[in-house]
DNA sequence: TGATGACGCGAGTATTTGCTCGTATTCAAT
DNA sequence: ATTGAATACGAGCAAATACTCGCGTCATCA
């Protein structure tokens, strides 16, 4: 942020282009994405853009970092909820809550997972991935019963690649015949039948 | 393709270019793949480049196909010749042989995995997809013992997806304390384990 | 109420870059 | 050897676009 602003005038014009910037992500594609053209979609000049964000890349990036944040929350939070609970069913709801977070926004987990450059991403994703992975991995340590695989750490970084890599192209392929039902018993068996070998 | 190369000369020009391109997207990245640029790493001028590809995406599409043409080529070579064995160790073979055709061009790959927007390497990336994941489904439509998974298209579909983004993150993040052996190992009980409940 | 500074504007600049075109050179068939 | 086609050249055009600057407006204080 080039400085902050100080009345209620301009923090609402802020908004308005982080919310211009993320429609156009969506509408237009992430090539389209320009500063003239963000500004336009706010109903606001270039010249107003430039007094709060230093470039274009400050604009994109808060709207990926809000995007990944909100998909995280939602997933580390109810991953947080059952991380008491055993077996099957917390599993099963975990896998729900990451499918969930994925179709909660696909025009924006689109852009995101297919025009941008995955190196723009990358950061943010792996915020994502380290916190549930550390949360399986915690868990899993805590219960020895639960796996028979080795390395905690190791096995929540395949688990979460795994799972990541289903829910979102599940999510953006839509596949015919893999109802999202059958898509999280899937899921489970993956996890289930890795875990206990 | 403008028109085709009669004549040797240039024939190996382009070559040149399209050699050129690869280089240039692995020394400079993605986002410095210029015409300009690609034409003077291959010693020739823009205008020449034109000759022979009417647009900038042509000589990047060459690089792109030609990359994962070899990647799915040694993959569903390697999947073919073990699609008469069983067991642990045509799984292992297998696994084995896709971590080695990424492990290949690593440099190429953190390119095509990272810096180019993914949606331009999606159909390609289909292709392998698709090819490895329909030899898969009929190796377990043809082996009913093999699986107790309901769909062998859709345990096809879970497996190539989480192996390949398993395989590809291991090459290009290389996790401490994860070698390749025990990479394979775990690539390996996963899918025994989904396999086999 | 008037003055100070935050705010907003948008035409314009500076640069990049995909691509073309007129010209020069080389090849190969006769 | 000649000639015409194929090849190569590279300066430069046209368009896109990230970003700036100087000026007018509005909000918030004394």
């Amino acid at each position: 942020m080039r400085k902050a602003p100080r009345q209620a005038r301009s923090r609402e014009m802020v908004e308005r282009i982080i919310s211009a910037g993320r429609s156009v992500l969506v509408k237009d594609g992430y090539d389209a994405f320009s500063t003239n053209r963000v500004a336009t979609a706010a109903g606001v000049s270039p010249g107003s853009l430039y007094q709060y964000f230093p470039n274009k890349t400050a604009i994109l990036d808060v709207v990926i970092d809000r995007y990944w944040e909100q998909v995280a929350e939602s997933v580390a939070a109810s991953l947080a909820d059952r991380i008491g609970g055993t077996g099957t069913n917390a599993v099963r709801d975990t896998v729900d809550a990451l499918v969930a977070a994925l179709e909660a926004d696909p025009a924006l987990l689109r852009v995101m997972a297919e025009e941008l450059p995955v190196a723009r991403n990358k950061s943010r994703r792996g915020v994502l991935e380290k916190r549930v992975s550390d949360l399986a991995a915690i868990y899993l340590a805590a219960r020895p019963e639960a796996s028979r695989r080795p390395s905690p750490a190791i096995t929540a970084w395949v688990l979460v690649l795994s799972l990541e890599a289903l829910a979102t192209r599940w999510v953006l392929d839509q596949p015919p015949n893999l109802e999202r039902d059958q898509l999280i018993e899937e899921m489970v068996a993956l996890v289930m039948g890795y875990l206990q070998g």
